[in-house]
DNA sequence: TCTTGACTTGGAGTTAACTTCAAGTTTTAT
DNA sequence: ATAAAACTTGAAGTTAACTCCAAGTCAAGA
C-alpha cells in the first residue's frame, strides 16, 4: 500500500506519516525497488492505534514509549501495562474536564437562548402596539 | 487580590495572567499606587471560566472572540451563542474520540493483566516441581 | 535603613506536533 | 518518449500556548 492510500484511508497526511517514521513512532517502511514506501497490514493495525490515541490528546512521547517496548528482546508486559494505566488516567481526567465545561456551555446556551425568546417577545409586543 | 493570590487560588502561574492580559484574554487589571496588579471579584469569576475552559481545551482564540463580544456597544447575544454552540460541538467529538480511546485502553489493559497472570501461574508451576 | 522577596516590563526562548520547502527521482498515462 | 503526477529527502518554518529572562521597582520585616 502506498503512502497516498493510507494517507486517504486513515486521515492522515502523507507529512505526518513520514514525519512518524523519522521520529521512530512507526518502524521503517518496506521500500519497492524504486525507494517508495510499501506499507503492510501490520503497520497500517500499528498506525490506526497510533491515529485513535493521538485523536484522544495522547502523547507522541507515550506512543514512542509504548510501542519501542515491542522491540525489547526481554519481556515488558509490565512496563507496557504502566504505560497504558497512565494513559487511561490521563484520558479520564481529561474526560471528567470537558464533561465540566460541556456542562457550563449547556446552561450558557439556554441562558442566551431564553434571553434572546425574551428579545424577541418585547419586539412582537411592540411591534402590536 | 494580588497576582499571587489568584495564581495560587485558581492554579495559573503568574506568567500565564500576566500573558493572558497581555493579549486581551483578559481585560487591562486595575492597579495599585505603585502599578502592582490588584484584581477584582469581577475579573476572577472571568478567569475561573477561561480556566474552566482551557482546561477542557477550547481554544484561547475562541474565548478571546467570545469575551470581546461583552466589550461590544451593540447586543451580541447571538454571536455569543453561536461561538459557544461552536465550542460545545468540538467538545461533543473530542468527548467521543477519548471515549473510543479510553475503551481500546481499558482493553488493552485487561488483556495484560491475564498475560502477566498467566505467566505469574506458569512460574509457580515451575517452582513446585 | 537595609535587605529580602514580590512585583513590574518587553522581549526572547521553549515545546509539541506538525507543515512546508526545494530539489531531485520514480511512476504512470498518453 | 515525454509530460504530469506522485514520490523521495533533509532541513527549515509554523502554530498555540505558554515560560523564562534581565533589569529594574516596590513592599515588608529586622
Amino acid at each position: 500500500m502506498t503512502i497516498k492510500e493510507i494517507s486517504e484511508q486513515l486521515n492522515i497526511s502523507q507529512d505526518t506519516l513520514r514525519y512518524y517514521e523519522k521520529i521512530g513512532l512507526i518502524k521503517k517502511v518496506p521500500r519497492t525497488l524504486g525507494g517508495i514506501r510499501d506499507y503492510q497490514q501490520e503497520q497500517i493495525n500499528n498506525i490506526n492505534f497510533i491515529k485513535c490515541m493521538r485523536d484522544a490528546g495522547v502523547s507522541i512521547d507515550a506512543l514512542v514509549k509504548y510501542l519501542s517496548l515491542f522491540e525489547s528482546d526481554v519481556p515488558t508486559e509490565k512496563e507496557r501495562k504502566e504505560i497504558l494505566i497512565e494513559e487511561r488516567e490521563k484520558l479520564r481526567q481529561k474526560l471528567e474536564q470537558i464533561k465540566v465545561a460541556y456542562e457550563k456551555l449547556n446552561y450558557k446556551i439556554e441562558m442566551y437562548e431564553s434571553i434572546i425568546l425574551e428579545k424577541e417577545k418585547e419586539f412582537l409586543k411592540s411591534n402590536k402596539k
